[in-house]
Order: C-alpha cells, then sequence, then structure tokens
DNA sequence: CTGAAAGCGCTTACAG
DNA sequence: CTGAAAGCGCTTACAG
C-alpha cells in the first residue's frame, strides 16, 4: 500500500521548497534546468498526480459538470448523457450524474448538494414533479450565485437561462401531417398529463395540425396518461372506435402498448392502424412492426447543451446575459407502423 | 447576483473569528448560546452551505462514489447505477459516473481523473477492451493507493478485491435444462466472443447442461458475435437449419435478432423456435412475442454493490482484506417466446 | 467562552 | 534561481 505522493513529500525527499516542486511541475522558467528535470523524474517516478480537490478549491473551479436528469433508464436521458460526455472530456472537464427520480425533493437535493463547490455548471432536464408544482426557486437560487445553468426537453419559460430543445410542437405538426398526407382520417393522440411541458407542446401540434387540414378536432380521440403501466385497458377503449386509423403518440412505451393492444383487439398495424410515436429510444427498431418514430437525437442534445455550458464557464465577460435557445432539427424515421 | 457565503464573511460581519462561526454552526458546546444563535440565525438567513470541497480537502474523503461503466444506454447498465444511487443517497454519497465506451484508454483515463481525490471508492463493470487486453493495472494502482473498489458484471479474477456478480454459468445452466425440460432436442447458443467474461460463463453453463443431459454438443449449434449491428446474416444462417428448436442467448439484442430473423424465414416463435435471453433489459418486455429471460436484477447488484463499497469505506480496520464475491440470484421469467 | 494557529494540497505574487 | 508567505474554505487541538 502505497497512498498518493504529495507535493509536500517530493519536496521533503529532494530537500527544496514545496513552491520549486510545483513550479518545477508546470514547466514555470523561473526554475533552473537541473532541479526542474530532477523534480520531474521524481515526479514521474512516484507517479506524481495532483490532488483534484486541492486544485479545485485553489482554482475556485472544478472543471466538473453536473447534471440532473429525471431518470437514467430511459433511453433517451441515456443518450443526450452519452452526448454530454462526448463534449465535456473533449474539453477535460467530468460530468457528475444525479437522478431525480421525478420528484421535486431529490431534484432540490441533489442541486444544492453539487452547488456547492463540486461543479462548475449543471445540465439540467426538469422532473415530472417539478413541472408540476411549477417551483423553481432551487434553479434561480444556483443562477444568482453564478452557477450557469443549461436546460434540456423538459424545460419552462420562468427560468431564464440557455436551453436546448426540439420543437416539439412542429415536430409534432410535422407527424400528424405526414400522417393525413397518407389518407389517415381519424387520428388520435396518446399523450401524457399535460404539466410535462413536452406532452402538451405535442399536443398543441397535434391539433394545429388536424384544424389547418380541416379535420375536426375531436376530444374523446385525446387520452392523456399519467401511468404507462396501467395505459393499456384505456388504449383499448380507445381504439374500441373502429374507426381510428393512425395514433400519434408521444413516446416509444404508449406506441408500442398501442400496438400490442390493437393486436389484441384483431387490428394489425399498419393496415389498418397506423402509428408514429416521440422517441429515441430503442423499442422502436425492435418492436414487432418497428415503429415509425420523430427522432430526438439526444446525441446531438447532448454534445449542444454541453457545449454552450463549457462556452458560458469560460467565457471571459460572465455577465452578458444573452441566453439563447437552441433548436435541435428532428426528423421522422420512417419503420413499418406507418403505409 | 449574490455568491455563494463563506464562513469568513460571515465572522466578517458579525465581528467574530472564523473559529467561533464554524464551531456555532457545527453546534458546539464550546461557545456561548448567544453567540451561537446569532451566528446560526446569521447563517439560515445567507442561506449558508459549506464548501464540499474544502470539506473534501480538510476531511481527506468526498463522499463521492466513482462509477465506471462501458456504456450507458444499455438498460442493465442503467439499472445497476439506479441501484447504486439508491444506496449511496441514503449513505449520504454521491455518485460520480463516467463511460468508458469499452475502450482500455477511456478506462484508465477516466480512473485516473477519478483517483485524485474526487472520489472515496469506485464501483465499476470493465470494458470489453480491458477485458481482451487482460490488462489491469490501472487497478492494482488504485486498490495498492488504500481506495476500495467493488466490480460487478464483468470482472475478473486476476484483480482481488470484492465483487458482485450473478452465477452466470448456473444461470445459463437452468435456462437451457428449461429448454431442455420442454422437450427441446437441438439448442443453439447466440453469444458474445470469448474475452467477453460473462459471455464464456453462459457458454460454459450452456455446454455442460447439454452434456449432463446426454444431448451431443455441436461447434456449429454455437455462435460468437462480435458486433450486434452485423449479426443477422450469421443468426440467418445459423437458422437454416431446421432441426434447431431453441435458441439461448446470452443478451436481449441477440435474442431479439433472432425472432426478427426467424419471423422472415417463416419460422414461428415459440411454436417453431423458443428462445431464452439473458438480460434485464426493456427490449424483452415490449417485443412481439415477448421473451422468456434470465433475469439479472440490476438493481440489487447495484444497492449490493453500493453496500459492500460504503461499508468498506466506512469501516475502521481499514487493512483486513477478506475480500469477498457476491452472487445475486437470478431467476426465469416465462414470457411468450417459449412453450 | 473566544480566537489564533496549523493544516488539508495546491498555486503564485513577491522577496531575496 | 529558490523559497517564504498568503490564500482557496474549512476544522479542530490548543491557548488564553
Amino acid at each position: 500500500m502505497k497512498k498518493k505522493i504529495t507535493l509536500k513529500q517530493i519536496a521533503r525527499e529532494l530537500d527544496v521548497s514545496i513552491s520549486t516542486v510545483s513550479k518545477s511541475l508546470r514547466d514555470s522558467s523561473e526554475i533552473g534546468e537541473e532541479t526542474r528535470l530532477k523534480v520531474q523524474a521524481f515526479a514521474k517516478f512516484y507517479n506524481y498526480k495532483p490532488n483534484n480537490i486541492a486544485l479545485s478549491l485553489k482554482n475556485r473551479k472544478s472543471k466538473a459538470i453536473g447534471i440532473i436528469i429525471p431518470e437514467i433508464v430511459h433511453h433517451f436521458f441515456s443518450t443526450v448523457i452519452n452526448g454530454i460526455e462526448q463534449v465535456a472530456n473533449e474539453h477535460g472537464y467530468s460530468v457528475i450524474i444525479c437522478l431525480s427520480d421525478d420528484s421535486f425533493d431529490k431534484e432540490v437535493l441533489n442541486m444544492e448538494m453539487l452547488a456547492n463547490g463540486s461543479i462548475d455548471g449543471f445540465i439540467m432536464s426538469l422532473s415530472k414533479e417539478t413541472q408540476f408544482k411549477a417551483d423553481f426557486h432551487h434553479i434561480t437560487e444556483v443562477i444568482n450565485q453564478g452557477m450557469p445553468v443549461v436546460m434540456f426537453d423538459r424545460v419552462t419559460n420562468e427560468i431564464l437561462c440557455d436551453k436546448v430543445i426540439i420543437d416539439d410542437k412542429s415536430a409534432a405538426y410535422e407527424a400528424v401531417q405526414s400522417l393525413i398526407d397518407n389518407g389517415k382520417k381519424k387520428i388520435a393522440l396518446v399523450t401524457t398529463v399535460d404539466y410535462v411541458s413536452v406532452g402538451k407542446l405535442r399536443t398543441d401540434g397535434y391539433i394545429k395540425a388536424l384544424l389547418d387540414n380541416g379535420i375536426p378536432f375531436d376530444e374523446n380521440l385525446i387520452i392523456k396518461i399519467e401511468n404507462v403501466d396501467t395505459c393499456e385497458i384505456i388504449i383499448s377503449k380507445l381504439l374500441q372506435d373502429k374507426a381510428i386509423d393512425a395514433v400519434f403518440a408521444v413516446n416509444e412505451l404508449f406506441a408500442v402498448t398501442c400496438i400490442k393492444t390493437a393486436n389484441k383487439m384483431g387490428l394489425r398495424v399498419p393496415e389498418d392502424l397506423s402509428i408514429i410515436a416521440f422517441t429515441d429510444g430503442i423499442i422502436s427498431k425492435y418492436s414487432t412492426p418497428t415503429i415509425t418514430t420523430v427522432s430526438q437525437n439526444g446525441i446531438k442534445m447532448g454534445n449542444k447543451a454541453a457545449k454552450m455550458l463549457i462556452d458560458r464557464l469560460e467565457s471571459e465577460n460572465e455577465e452578458e446575459e444573452n441566453y439563447i435557445t437552441e433548436v435541435i432539427e428532428t426528423h421522422l424515421i420512417e419503420r413499418e407502423s406507418t403505409n
């Protein structure tokens, strides 16, 4: 067991001062070559690595990014993390991930913990409960302390900060339009409860597409699901209406449940029922039939969010507050669930 | 913009010493009640929170756990992270996640970075490349520095440390046995290349089950896949042999690809072909047919790994090196792909 | 009851 | 060319 070596120990061994060791290792020209090389050789031999914590304290920055997301087992969020990691690592930042578990309290706790010196800035997506309560004081507070925050996907207008989103409304619009273009007359919507920001926006896009095409919009064709596990009954009730020829779902879990339910009821996808879902998930690629999706491109969102945060962290003029909202383009990936 | 307040500032405002402030906030009985309450009130008002970095440096521990995993978009790993998070948070630990991307170099880099003070201990699963090279010096080094490591899932016998695994061999054995019990005569195996430890073990279990049941073991029924994206051709070649009546796959991606390929070839699952997969993933639950799996119970693995690490971190007698390997039980979840 | 001092591991402006 | 000192934000043994 050989503990990590410190500057102090090197200094003692070599009988020089700590300052001399520090400067030598940072290749300072202040130090004579002989001393410098001697110190460097010694440090290398003992595999000296500076202590990050001491550096953080000294520099008052940690070169770490905090990520707060609702859940990690959702493929979309994993994808975003991947995107963030890529860019962060390129720029010498590490990444600390905390899960809010869609709970307001955990979100607040995690943010407070990370904000106390552990990280230089946040990338986050709001928990459901936070969106429901519409209480964002913890975020305001962090921003007021001068710590930059980038929000993605589940964002809110009530906070001024950089954001990375997709245009949920127009992406939904296009998806529904494509169904209409394919001759679908009666399109149902399977969405979340309204307080989930992206669910609401996608609903708006759905409605607008219908109206723009002169299709009467029917409340009964919209179902708002709170809990994925119990949605099968609601969906099967919806599909009783045999005239429904397409379903637009705001995520792939809803979509695949529609397919399964439809199959059980003797409906074939896509012959009797076309289905499109929002997602960047993996189920769509492997379900039978595979599902046509509006791709959210989580990698790109993550890349962009990390880039925005790091830019802000490393910009000189910290005070300029020209926050921007980056909109990542989406596109329809046509698979077997539509015809 | 009001920056975070420090002990020093409180001391100055209140015209007392930093020590007095510190002690007051920690409810030290050394301090007079009046002063103590005054300081506490002031601190509360200004929302004082101690700086984690300073505490880490002072205490020489960070109360953070480092997780190094190959990939985050695999449902199994996300599940394990979830399990780790739960226990870690309960014990006041935060979690830092780094991805090795199945690359040896990234694994080494990430470990070195985290080992320099950022975390108190590691929980990790080896990257493919690390298993292939069988180079574990970075892990040995960390352990030698006195930093505990817990490995899970993809582990190695060459490192002595705590481990959390499932009994891959016997779980595979049981799965294959259940196929045999259901009258299957010709069971194929779709596995990974051998250097992936769990792939190898599952292969061993498969072979043993066959032999124990007096079924001749046939090399041609085993395919070892390096890359999921290109496995369809290999699988379809395997399934040409119409006598094959069951497939045992070491992960769900292989399994679902088998189903799709079989369907294209006019084979029905489970009527013509039974399929069982190792996984804790989500595809199995939503594919058509749903897939019978050997559940890996990632949550439980994560829970256990975190518990073992924290126990070691907080045990007094640091030197005892009675490393243990915890074996998490698995069980077969019967779904539609078997009969 | 309060505070000065030392220390965690490092950097850097300044003195010599 | 080298080193002592101050400082990042905190804690705590010790002095008064």
